[in-house]
DNA sequence: TCCATTTATCTTGACGTCAAGATAGGTGGA
DNA sequence: TCCACCTATCTTGACGTCAAGATAAATGGA
């Protein structure tokens, strides 16, 4: 009935009443993961936004840029480093490419691979944009004190490693 | 070049070669973060489909099966609830009326309204499918201890309630 | 040399989501 | 009573993603 957003322990209340067999414990932690989650996320995207991207053309040239010179990746590298899809990375390249961020060229050894490299304008809008995505993270995360930051990017590794 | 996937410290690494002037620790952390929040994903979305629901549709079956009797909101509650766009309440219910999960009333009093309510099916399959997924979630956030359990829920509450 | 097999990429169709706008019903003041 | 405005939901069009399959090129053994 209540027409307003509920907590993850709002959440787990209700299930209470309703289902009180059920130990949902672990649900509170990962609702607060999945919320925090998408509360970071939407702050990127705006900060995406700002450069003309979203995350998913941020991600293809971020990989590109920080490959090193010459900024030029297969599709099939691109795939497997943004963990993506071989559609889904056809889809992305050509969106850059319309938008002259990339190019493709084809690979004088290998004709079924595509090689897709930075332009001089993508080079500029990855530099230019990753250097505002730090400064958000660095937002969002300088709430965290010293101590917070260090157990939580432990916990969140060796949970992360044991799975 | 590498046909591999980078850890979040694999990517630090390679920004600090192209961009050793960019602060990348939190980068790191929100890395870690968002790979955990997608392998769980995987994990509970394995879950919905073995009783033949993904997220969207979970998520709109266990809003109303938590809700209590008569397990009927408006479309304007699940919205505010489930926290997305009315044109997704609206897609989310027609999946799920057309399943035979749910059922669209009108509301006497207010004839703009639309409630929307579990059928027996709706009830019988999210009480199932509930229950696996508490299971699953027992199972992903049993490799922590207690106390990290307990210290990583504390981090990730106060860090929601700072941002 | 040939061709069956493998590899790399692209295409197609289906989903879930959102923003923006359309539609229809409700409400309050003149 | 009317109508301008507000509210609740639905529609439309655009995206990003995936699974599955199509296409084209490389490879290796007979």
């Amino acid at each position: 009935m209540s027409e307003k957003t509920l907590s993850p322990d709002d959440i787990r209340a209700q299930w209470a009443v309703e289902r009180p067999d059920l130990a949902t414990e672990p649900m509170a932690l990962i609702g607060r993961m999945g919320r925090l989650a998408r509360v970071l996320s939407e702050a990127m995207e705006a900060t995406f936004a700002r450069h003309g991207l979203n995350y998913a053309s941020f991600d293809l040239l971020a990989t590109l840029r920080r490959s090193g010179d010459p900024y030029a990746l297969t599709a099939g590298d691109l795939m497997a480093q943004m963990m993506i899809t071989s559609g889904t990375v056809t889809n992305r390249i050509n969106r850059l490419e319309a938008q002259g961020l990339v190019v493709r060229r084809s690979d004088k050894n290998d004709a079924r691979r595509a090689i897709v490299a930075l332009t001089e304008a993508g080079f500029a809008v990855i530099d230019r944009a990753v250097e505002d995505h730090v400064a958000t993270q660095k937002r969002l995360t300088e709430m965290l004190s010293a101590e917070e930051f260090v157990q939580l990017d432990g916990l969140l590794r060796s949970w992360l490693d044991r799975l």
